[in-house]
DNA sequence: GCGGTGCTTTGACATGCGTCAACCCGGCCG
DNA sequence: CGGCCGGGTTGACGCATGTCAAAGCACCGC
């Protein structure tokens, strides 16, 4: 399932792994919008991190409906867990660049150096604070409120300071993500827009923060 | 926010703290039903391990609003964190007693202790698969099927061979952790009675599986 | 036994969100 | 230029679930 990407180049680990401290060296791997690093099932062979890009992580049920549990971006490791399969599919939802490591060496290496074991802590740890999160949303908020605090959460990722956000994922991705249809999203997007909040430019992909105040509102704290 | 009953008396590690292996030596404390172990925004002052009881780990909205987003069980340690507060609240629901540590000193035993953050590292771990199991299911399957499944998942904690669940918690538990209501719940155990699926005894407080195959299907898979 | 209290169940009704379907819009290719 | 195609928007409608209210039921103390 790694697919014929990788480069067979070893490259020293550039300033970031992990938040900003080397972790030895690594294989680098490209892939294209929409491509699977893994898949539910694969066997769990390899860990990730993420270099440049952006990744879904999702799982389905047997009827197709897809929940999205996270996103990983930069310096985020994927494909950490107890089993031998991956419990959880990954996506790209743009061109990304991956470092791949081995998950037994890693896991080997975890068992001696209580620096690594506590970065994986660690990172786990940021998981898990975001899944629940998601989870307080999802099981609790009102859909304009979801939506709502979705683009506050974008908006502190990328640069805090510039107003236009872009979404870069499709409507279906932001639904599955909080649990609602594309339709809920799209109508909620142009009610906020009705209301002066945000501005929608770009065909959709962009999102302009028009009221910071009231959009923190919407979001409900 | 440790409150009265510490217990004094410093115990060696009876023989199953963290899923079976001894780690050190502890305090105990024991709580009375509805008790707090800790609330969200408290310091980080220490970690706990369950030794028996239950404790549900919950964050609430600022106009009351609960999603309780796990249960912790006899083994499982709760109050781990990268921040120095609690980030969401535990709460015991039944009569409970856990172990006590001192964060700080777990912590900086981890940075040497490489066994150690490695438990560490799996505690976490488990309780994301469970956050995420718990995300799927809110953010995609009906009222019937969280509920059905909610059932199967107790069934499975609880002695797998007999069919009587004590529910152990309220019905508002369930739906706060289900992100539904109270009603919702009830008249959907009632369809699952109606239907010959499960039967309600000892004034609702425990559920009999009648019928394991249909409930397995009602839970989606 | 009786009333009170806390929790659950049930009913009537309201509504937020999902479903289905049409249309729109920009990009692409012939 | 024109038609297709993928994604987004909008509208009409239905239903699952929420809301509000009352009644049921176990438990407990007096």
């Amino acid at each position: 399932m790694l697919g014929p990407a990788v480069s067979e180049t070893l490259y020293p680990f550039p300033a970031a792994p992990l938040r900003g401290e080397p972790m030895g060296y690594a294989k680098f791997r490209s892939l294209k919008t929409k491509e699977h690093v893994f898949c539910e099932g694969d066997p769990r062979s390899h860990v990730f991190q993420v270099e440049s890009g952006a990744v879904a992580l999702y799982k389905t049920l047997n009827d197709g409906r897809r929940q999205i549990v996270d996103f990983a971006y930069p310096g985020d490791l994927i494909g950490l867990g107890a089993l031998d399969e991956h419990v959880l599919s990954a996506q790209t939802t743009c061109e990304t660049r991956v470092r791949v490591y081995s998950a037994s060496a890693l896991e080997r290496q975890a068992e001696e150096d209580a620096g690594l074991a506590l970065r994986l802590y660690k990172s786990v740890s940021r998981e898990l604070t975001a899944s629940r999160d998601l989870l307080v949303s999802v099981g609790q908020r009102t859909a304009i409120e979801r939506i709502a605090l979705f683009l506050l959460l974008l908006h502190r990722r990328q640069g805090k300071d510039k107003q236009d956000l872009r979404l870069d994922m499709l409507r279906s991705d932001i639904a599955d993500m909080l649990g609602l249809t594309i339709e809920t999203v799209s109508r909620n997007l142009t009610k906020m827009r009705n209301a002066g909040v945000i501005d929608i430019l770009r065909s959709g992909n962009v999102v302009r923060i028009c009221d910071m105040t009231r959009l923190r509102a919407m979001a409900g704290e």
